[in-house]
DNA sequence: GTAAAAACCGTACCGTCATACGGTTATCCG
DNA sequence: CGGATAACCGTATGACGGTACGGTTTTTAC
């Protein structure tokens, strides 16, 4: 038998090095052998995990939209299982795609240049509306739970409401990737709580009625 | 003395053959050679008007950032000469950005690419950066005037608002771009309109007191 | 030990593209 | 008319990058 190697661990290593391409140099600077080196091997090990160098962005890609949707994912359960208000746990979950930080504007510049590509790579785009799908779900289902405790009405529509909030929380992303300073002298930070609670105020406009403090409290 | 040319136009055809190429096969198809070939001439002669192939590219995203900021000042000002209500006039500078046709589909793409190569490339993203500041302060101006006849409460910060507004064009734009067949059985259209018109008012909250019909009305 | 199979390496090849450059054509002024 | 100057053309060149490919090393089963 042959000398065996974690397979899923290398292609993760490979993604990781094209992320880190990509955050620090764009897109266009992600060649196979830079890849490689990044990696800390050879350009043939490279093309021995990925037949191509399309299948290697595109796993690349795959990997952030999953780890992404993860974080959105987590930080739901968490909030749910700890009964805190859903307006809170949406809030955090929005502000997570606002590149407030180093490590959030080192993702978005990943997903953006991704986006960017996606718009004439169909395998790409796919992953792209994907991700945004899942996501838009995942705040609707939060819209829609926050009826069950009365934090919002119960004839708002979950659909146009998760659109609104998506929409809002990645336009505010690319405003905040641009100005990073804030505009006309609101920081960034604040900006962003102002911006996404007052959205969040136009669909949670009730309290619940339930357990809303700490679990711990 | 030699013979002349129109050197703007000539430019402004290039621009233009830029464009297309990218709405039609991306950024990455752009090549100096396609390009002269699409704007009908020879390498040569675009080498004579572009020093490099980034400097033409910049000119190319110059061109359509302008055309766009032309167009939502020039809504803006035919509405305001008009005397329409203010909230209506943004919703339709707004809906401008939301590719639900052929035409700013065309041009969502165009934007959307050149913004991506602007992530690693300075010129570009201080043209987009540019751009966005002044569509901004655009919107900033409208929430600011609609103080002036009641259609906006008076202790409003128009900055945060204008920032919010954009941000769900922006958004909306992405998420009706992914999904041009819009969201759980909503039409992109219908999404787009109710999506910016309850955006729109929350922020335009009154009526305004002078004139609000038709001029010929 | 050894054979087989996979992990791994380095390079050669080929196409593409940006740019440089020498040459040609057209226009205008004197 | 003529020459000066800009408009315009076509190609050569050099760099770069994706992929094919032959070779080497390592591990494991028998």
């Amino acid at each position: 038998m042959p000398r065996t190697a974690d397979h899923d661990e290398r292609r993760r290593q490979i993604a990781e090095a094209v992320c880190a391409l990509v955050a620090d140099h764009g897109l266009d600077a992600v060649t196979v052998a830079r890849t490689a080196a990044t990696a800390g091997m050879s350009v043939g090990l490279v093309q021995h995990y990925f037949r191509s160098k399309d299948e290697m962005l595109l796993h690349a890609f795959r990997t952030v939209g999953a780890r992404i949707r993860a974080r959105a994912d987590e930080r739901v359960r968490a909030g749910t299982d700890h009964r805190r208000p859903l307006a809170r746990v949406l809030s955090e979950v929005l502000a997570e795609f606002v590149p407030l930080d180093g490590t959030r504007r080192a993702e978005f510049r990943v997903t953006r240049a991704f986006a960017g590509r996606a718009l004439d790579a169909p395998a790409l785009a796919e992953v792209d509306v994907e991700t945004a799908r899942l996501i838009r779900a995942d705040l609707a289902r939060g819209v829609h739970n926050g009826k069950e405790c009365g934090e919002v009405a119960p004839d708002l529509d979950p659909w146009p409401a998760a659109v609104r909030l998506l929409a809002v929380a990645e336009g505010l992303a690319l405003q905040v990737y641009r100005d990073p300073g804030g505009v006309e002298g609101t920081p960034a930070a604040e900006l962003t709580a102002a911006v996404i609670d007052a959205e969040l105020a136009t669909v949670f406009t009730g309290t619940c009625r339930q357990y809303t403090g700490r679990p711990g409290a």
